[in-house]
DNA sequence: GTGAAAGCGCTAACAT
DNA sequence: ATGTTAGCGCTTTCAC
């Protein structure tokens, strides 16, 4: 009974119009029943609902977008969905944004700048309720400049003009944490594997370096080797470091993925990974847990960081938050 | 410079009408000019151009989509992009669309059959190009009812319908390889861990138990113990198995989720996985490889997926593809 | 409490 | 080659 029509068909839907012809009243009228407006006479209303629920009316999102001028809709941005950081926080984002009565628009830009910009200007271009998302690839200056025309929740990103929002984690707490337990577990050479993504994700090196120059390790700015933030990256820059390195003994990973990788590479290169060279990450994967061998790391809520980014957007009330993260302590580390 | 405005601002986006003045132009020339279309002097082109970038104007997506009666938004339906089976899809889909000048709207449903035609209503009351995704919770005939309304592509669902598109895997295929390289090892008695999830997935347990009948190892409906498709509910499914049926030795799990959970459950019970136990998964997620230890499963290949999903829905020529999968032998199995 | 008019920004169709 | 008219479906404003 559902299926009828065919792929020429195409059928009109049923507009607000049609709605009034069948309850009998005017547009208006059937404006204010269905967005509960106003006074309006509980049985005209009754009658009016009814009337769209035969017709099986829905407004249409465009029509009513445009009289607004303002969508319903939320922009994701992330550099790539498929790195399994982002997942469980566009989940959190989409349930927040579902719970508030929005449809997310997702974007992946791979980090690049001119991708994070069309990103922007597409969610400008569908008058959104608003953009939360990874920007590494843009300046602040910019974020300010659509800021100011969208609201605009940054992720994982320090800024400096404090009227702009931001739902962050504690980086400089995870990585103090991170170099603590290496530290304990008695390894002082330590490196660590940054990634080269983004002009502006420089938080956890410079947390990393200020942690091991308060442990009393000396300046390891040189003990710093970049690479993709992926599993092949974390090999190559573990690679790397340890072999230009060969007396560190405790690697800090930028994220689970490149200390994936760093296992990886201190396996090839013949040594024990947490006897010979601990790894801790960042993040916490779901994987994580369930890594051969499983791995120490630092964990963000990934889930929560979703629902407060748009929380934040929703909220209105510029401010920038810095979410709670906790070390996890595994095999690697 | 981008820089000014402050939250309280939100200056109004030039119009196509603002550019038509900035050029000295009328507004359907500015129309022509910016989408190309029919005959228009080069110069007045080139005019219409620079004052649309002077102005930094930009369409405005909702007021095109009205009167086009068609938007440039491709809804993307999954149960949970938290689930790491989806992100790769994802973005497939995604790359896909960007490639068409699509954008893509995503929706959870957790295979809620309401929230699936939530999703369903939500693109077409977006006017939307079309809608690619899984269901698992809604009938053909609701689907069908849709597809004559907007073009729909549904993903991994054996259709009677021949009107319908869809892009599904070879589960057949692949589960007849995962029981004949379970068989090839020696495995005889074998039991299966399948999704409680849905109304509409049983392809794989259908092919599995015809694949079982066909390689002579009898009847194995009993053998079939559902779960959660998730970690934790193959860990329980495959607990059930095993303890009412011992003699099991050979472990099909519906995804690579269940897949570790049931590596987990015979961890537990006491059993060495592979040598006393096999396991195979299905999907094969970025993850499955780094596993402790790592699973043998039949890969699907996701990107490629998602891709195809949007190609066919954009194609708009009826047609049902099948992709082709792979046994990847690992340590489980 | 309800209806009528106006207009959001755009493009298809029809002038010119 | 360019301008004008009309109208997509909705809500805000103002009558009644």
């Amino acid at each position: 009974m559902t299926s009828s029509g065919r792929q020429p068909a195409r059928p009109k839907r049923a507009t607000i119009e049609d709605v009034a012809r069948e309850a009998g009243v005017g547009r208006q009228t059937v404006s204010r029943a269905l967005n509960d407006q106003a006074e309006i006479a509980p049985e005209t209303r009754q009658r009016v609902l009814e009337a769209a629920a035969r017709l099986g009316y829905r407004p249409n999102a465009m029509a009513k977008g445009m009289r607004m001028q303002r969508s319903d809709v939320i922009g994701l941005v992330v550099s790539d969905i498929a790195n399994p950081f982002y997942p469980a926080v566009a989940r959190g984002v989409y349930d927040q944004a579902e719970a508030s009565g929005c449809s997310v628009v997702l974007y992946n830009t791979d980090a690049e700048p001119v991708r994070e910009r069309a990103a922007l200007e597409d969610v400008l271009s569908r008058s959104a309720r608003g953009v939360v998302g990874f920007f590494y690839g843009t300046s602040e200056a910019a974020l300010a400049g659509y800021a100011a025309v969208v609201p605009l929740v940054v992720a994982d990103r320090l800024l400096t003009d404090p009227d702009m929002m931001s739902v962050s984690n504690d980086f400089a707490a995870g990585t103090r944490a991170a170099v603590a337990h290496l530290v304990q577990r008695g390894h002082t050479e330590l490196g660590m594997l940054d990634s080269s993504v983004g002009v502006a994700v420089d938080e956890r090196r410079t947390s990393f370096l200020a942690a091991c120059r308060d442990f009393g390790l000396g300046d390891l700015s040189e003990r710093v080797v970049q690479g993709p933030p992926s599993i092949e990256g974390g090999t190559a820059a573990a690679t790397a470091l340890l072999s230009a390195y060969p007396q560190v003994t405790g690697v800090f990973a930028f994220n689970d993925l490149m200390g994936v990788g760093a296992v990886q590479a201190v396996a090839a290169l013949g040594r024990r990974v947490a006897a010979d060279c601990a790894i801790v990450g960042f993040d916490d994967l779901e994987m994580s847990a369930y890594l051969d061998p499983p791995l120490t790391t630092v964990r963000i809520d990934k889930y929560v960081h979703g629902q407060m980014l748009v929380k934040t957007l929703l909220a209105q009330e510029p401010q920038r938050l810095v979410l709670p993260v906790t070390l996890i302590p595994r095999a690697t580390a």
